[in-house]
DNA sequence: CTCGCTAGTCTGCGTTACTATGTACTGGTA
DNA sequence: TACCAGTACATAGTAACGCAGACTAGCGAG
């Protein structure tokens, strides 16, 4: 990926994860490829699944095993409390960037 | 400040400071009065230094020394053709991200 | 048996922003 | 004259994050 697009994901992609999780519940193999679906397209798998491990261990999530047909146990991640704090704190920090952000490009020329 | 905003502003706030520069060219003390003036009320001095001497290095800027009534001379920078061209990837990025933020704002919950 | 899909782990690396500190030049003032 | 606030730029050390790439597994289909 660009490295443009790397250094921009850097602290919204776990925004990005954490709002998908509030949705519904999911497991990393899951989240990446809806993540592709949605035009991330070279996301690093292995950098969702470090992501999911940070937010697990920062107690922003709630994690259960569950069986699959297809290759071993799927960990399914759901938001808790905690973490739908947490997720309302990134929008409002998101939400002050995008406004200052849209303002620049207007101006700008 | 918040490790969330620090985070997020990684890739942000080189698109920031272009920005600022495509407008008209500035130096680096005023690009961080006018950066706390927006909101961004503790982006260290020192930040704002590093990056105009990281796209000074990428060629995205021109540079003159410029005396100032008041301290050592200013170095003021503004944008180039390379650096323009930069900005406008950058947009695209953002745009992108931004839309699809967008939409996980609006579906989630 | 091997291939391919699902699921997850681990290491080392590069980039970035922060903190903290330091240098240097000016004008005002006590 | 000595000091200080304001201006302007600079650098060393640190932490966080995403990436690349390799690796371990389980299971079904050809």
């Amino acid at each position: 990926m660009g490295r443009q697009m790397t250094e921009m994901l850097k602290g919204t992609l776990e925004g990005i994860v954490l709002a998908i999780l509030s949705r519904r519940p999911a497991y990393g193999y899951e989240i990446t490829a809806w993540l592709r679906d949605q035009g991330f397209s070279d996301i690093a798998e292995g950098t969702v699944y470090a992501l999911l491990v940070r937010i697990e261990q920062r107690g922003f999530v709630d994690v259960v095993k569950v069986p699959s047909e297809k290759g071993p146990p799927r960990k399914v991640y759901s938001l808790n409390a905690t973490g739908q704090q947490y997720l309302e704190g990134f929008w409002s920090n998101w939400s002050f960037l995008a406004e200052r952000l849209e303002e620049l490009r207007k101006g700008g020329k």
